[in-house]
DNA sequence: GTAGGGTTAG
C-alpha cells in the first residue's frame, strides 16, 4: 500500500491536527512523482493545520523547486504562505531561482532572508554565490564573500570552494588564489577548482605549478589540465600530462577519454585515437552522446569519414551535437550532397538545428559548388527555424558565391552584412577573387584584409599572387618588403605522412631529407608518367609561396608531391595514401593528384588546413 | 551545496 492510499483512506479532521501522522505526511510528500499528487497532499496538509510547519512545508518546496517535475510557481506561491519560512526553505527557493536562470531573483531573496533576520548557512552560501557568477553580479559576490567571513564559515571547505569558483569565474584569479592561500584545509575541488580557473582563462602553465604542488591528484584534475591544454591547441603536451597521469596509476576516465580524443583529433593522431578507443570498448565506459561525438570528429579529421558515420549511426541517442558534427564532417570531406540529405534526415527526425548546423549545411555547399541550394538554405534558416544569419553565415554566403564566380553577388551581400565584415569575410572574398582573376576588387580587398589583420602572412601571399597572375611584380616586391618591414614570416609550407607510426614530414623543395635522392627521382618519374597521361603544369600560382629558391621548380616539387613520391616508394600497392598538409592544396598539385591516382591506381586522401581532398581514379 | 568531456565557414 503506498502512503497516497493510506492517507486517502484515513478520515481527517481539518480542525485537530493528529500530529503523529507528520512523519508520513512527510514521506508521502517526498514520495511524490508528478505535481498533481503533491498538490493533492498539500490540500491534505492545509486541512491538517499544517500550513504553517517548516518542516512539512519545507518538503512541499523542495519538491516544486528542485525536484525533475516540480513547478517553481507553485513552489514561489506556497512560499508566500509561510509565516516565518526557515533557512532550508529560504535555500530551496533560492536554488529554485537558480535552476531555473533566475540568478537576480535568488540574490534578491538572499536579501530579503536577511532582511527578515533568518540567519544563512553553509547551503546558502554555494547558492547565492552560483547565482552571483550567473547574474554576473560582481559587486554582491565581494559582499557574499564578507558574510561568509561574518557569518562564522570562514573554515569551511565548500563555502570557499565557491567562493574560489566565483572569482574564477569573474577572471579575478588573483582573488581566488587569495581565497585558496588562506584556506586552513583543502580538499580535491579546492584544487581542481584553481587549477581549472587558471587553465580556464589561458594561465595554463601556473595551472600547471599548482598541479605539481598537489598532493594527491585525482582523474578529474588531470583532466582539467589536459582539457585546457587541448583547448589551447597544445596538444603535444596534453599527451605528456596523460603520460604523466597514467604513470601515478590515475584510470583514464570518460572525461579524459574526451579530451584525448581531442588531443588526437587535433595532431591527426589517428592511431593514437583508435587506442584510447579500444581502450573506451575494453574497459567498459560508456559510449555517452558527447564522447561518441568526440569519436566521430575524431574520425572525420582524421579522414576516416566511413568510420565516423559508422559510429554514427550506431548511436542511440543523438544531440544536436552530432548531427552537426557528421554534417560538418561530410561537408570537410566535399561530400555536399550526402551532408544536405543528412541534414534532411534530422530535420524528419525533429531534431531542433542551431546556428552550428547552418554554418556546416551552407559549408557543404560551397565545398561542392552547390550555389542554388546554399542560397535556399540561407533563406530557410531565417524562414523556418527563425535563426538570423550570424557573420559566420554571411562568410560561408560570401565563399558559396565566390567560388562560383559570382563576385558581384558576393560583394553585394558583404555589403548588406548587418554587422561589419571581419577579416574571415574579406578572406573569402578575396580568396574568390584569386581564384577568377579578379585584379581590381582583390587588390581592394587584399589591402583592406592586410590592415586588418597585418600579422596573417597569408592575405600577403594571396595579393601577392594576385599581382603576380597579372605580371604586376613590381607590387609582388613591394608586398614582399612590407612583410619584412612588419617582421611577417611566411608559414612554410610542409606535407607529411604517417607510414608504420613514424611521421615523415617535406618541406617544398628540401633537399636534406636523409633519402632525398631516392625521393626525387620519384617525383620525377611521377610527373613524367603523368605527364604522359595529359598532366600540364598549371603556372599561374608559382607564387604560391613567396620563397626565393622555389623559383626554380616551384610546382614540381610541393611539399605533397614530395610526400606522394615517398609514400609510394614505400607502400604496397593498392595502399592508400593519407597526406596532411598545412597550407591550403594549390591547383596545380590537386591535377596532379587526380593523375596520380589514375596512373598509379592508388586512393590519396590529402587533408589540407580546411578540408579534405579525395583523389580515385582521376576524380 | 562545490571541480573535469562534444559540433564553428576560408
Amino acid at each position: 500500500m503506498s502512503s497516497l492510499q493510506l492517507f486517502q483512506a484515513t478520515p481527517f479532521s481539518a480542525t485537530s491536527p493528529i500530529t503523529h501522522y507528520w512523519p508520513l505526511q512527510l514521506q508521502a510528500v517526498e514520495s511524490c512523482s508528478n505535481m498533481s499528487e503533491l498538490k493533492q497532499h498539500h490540500s491534505q496538509i492545509i486541512k491538517l493545520g499544517l500550513s504553517t510547519n517548516n518542516d512539512v512545508m519545507g518538503r512541499v518546496i523542495k519538491f516544486c523547486a528542485v525536484s525533475k517535475h516540480g513547478d517553481l510557481g507553485y513552489a514561489l506561491k506556497a512560499f508566500d504562505t509561510i509565516p516565518q519560512p526557515d533557512a532550508f526553505i529560504y535555500n530551496t527557493v533560492m536554488r529554485g531561482y537558480l535552476h531555473c536562470r533566475f540568478p537576480r531573483n535568488c540574490i534578491h531573496l538572499y536579501i530579503q532572508m536577511l532582511e527578515n533576520s533568518v540567519l544563512p548557512n553553509n547551503f546558502t552560501f554555494p547558492c547565492v554565490l552560483g547565482a552571483c557568477c550567473h547574474g554576473n553580479a560582481v559587486e554582491q559576490g565581494r559582499q557574499v564573500h564578507a558574510h561568509v567571513l561574518k557569518f562564522g564559515y570562514s573554515s569551511h571547505v565548500v563555502c570557499l570552494n565557491n567562493l574560489i569558483h566565483m572569482y574564477v569565474n569573474f577572471e579575478f584569479l588573483g582573488e581566488a588564489r587569495r581565497v585558496f592561500d588562506r584556506m586552513l584545509k583543502r580538499d580535491v575541488v579546492s584544487w581542481t577548482t584553481l587549477i581549472s580557473g587558471y587553465a580556464q582563462w589561458g594561465c595554463v602553465d601556473e595551472a600547471l605549478t599548482v598541479l605539481e604542488s598537489m598532493p594527491e591528484r585525482n582523474s578529474v584534475v588531470w583532466n582539467a589540465l589536459i582539457a585546457a591544454y587541448v583547448q589551447n591547441k597544445r596538444f603535444h603536451e596534453a599527451f605528456d600530462l596523460f603520460d604523466r597521469m597514467r604513470a601515478e596509476n590515475v584510470v583514464l576516465d570518460k572525461f579524459v577519454a574526451a579530451s584525448m580524443l581531442s588531443a588526437c583529433t587535433g595532431l591527426g593522431a589517428l592511431e593514437q585515437g583508435i587506442w584510447i578507443l579500444s581502450y573506451i570498448e575494453k574497459n567498459g565506459i560508456e559510449l555517452d552522446t558527447k564522447l561518441a561525438t568526440t569519436v566521430i570528429d575524431m574520425y572525420c579529421k582524421c579522414g576516416f569519414l566511413q568510420k565516423a558515420l559508422e559510429v554514427f549511426h550506431r548511436l542511440p541517442c543523438r544531440g544536436v551535437s552530432s548531427w552537426n558534427c557528421m554534417i560538418g564532417g561530410l561537408a570537410m570531406h566535399g561530400k555536399g550532397e550526402a551532408a544536405i540529405e543528412l541534414f534532411m534526415e534530422m530535420e524528419r527526425k525533429a531534431v531542433a538545428p542551431d546556428n552550428l548546423t547552418f554554418v556546416n549545411v551552407l559549408n557543404a555547399c560551397a565545398h561542392s559548388g552547390l550555389v542554388e541550394e546554399g542560397q535556399y538554405y540561407f533563406q530557410y534558416m531565417t524562414e523556418v527555424h527563425g535563426i538570423d544569419p550570424r557573420r559566420e553565415h554571411y562568410g560561408c554566403m560570401v565563399n558559396l558565391l565566390g567560388r562560383a564566380g559570382m563576385l558581384e553577388e558576393a560583394r553585394k551581400l558583404m555589403d548588406e552584412m548587418p554587422m561589419s565584415p571581419d577579416a574571415s569575410v574579406l578572406g573569402a572574398l578575396l580568396g574568390a577573387c584569386r581564384i577568377h582573376g579578379n585584379i581590381e576588387l582583390g587588390e581592394q580587398i587584399g589591402k583592406k584584409l592586410i590592415d586588418l589583420d597585418p600579422n596573417n602572412s597569408g592575405r600577403y601571399v594571396l595579393l601577392a599572387n594576385i599581382y603576380a597572375s597579372a605580371g604586376k611584380f613590381e607590387d609582388v616586391a613591394n608586398l614582399r618588403k612590407l612583410m619584412n618591414n612588419r617582421g611577417v614570416k611566411k608559414c612554410p609550407g610542409f606535407s607529411a605522412i604517417v607510414l608504420k607510426g613514424v611521421v615523415h614530414e617535406f618541406l617544398a623543395g628540401e633537399e636534406t631529407h636523409p633519402q632525398a635522392k631516392e625521393i626525387y627521382t620519384k617525383a620525377n618519374e611521377m610527373l613524367e608518367c603523368i605527364r604522359s597521361a595529359g598532366y600540364v603544369p598549371c603556372t599561374e600560382e608559382v607564387l604560391q609561396d613567396l620563397e626565393e629558391e622555389e623559383k626554380e621548380n616551384p610546382l614540381y616539387y610541393h611539399s605533397e608531391k614530395l610526400a606522394m613520391a615517398f609514400g609510394l616508394l614505400k607502400t604496397n600497392p593498392g595502399e592508400i595514401l593519407r597526406i596532411t598538409k598545412n597550407l591550403r592544396v594549390c591547383r596545380d598539385c590537386h591535377q596532379a593528384s587526380k593523375l596520380i591516382s589514375k596512373v598509379y591506381d592508388r586512393e590519396i586522401i590529402v587533408r589540407d588546413r580546411n578540408r579534405f581532398h579525395h583523389f580515385k581514379n582521376a576524380l
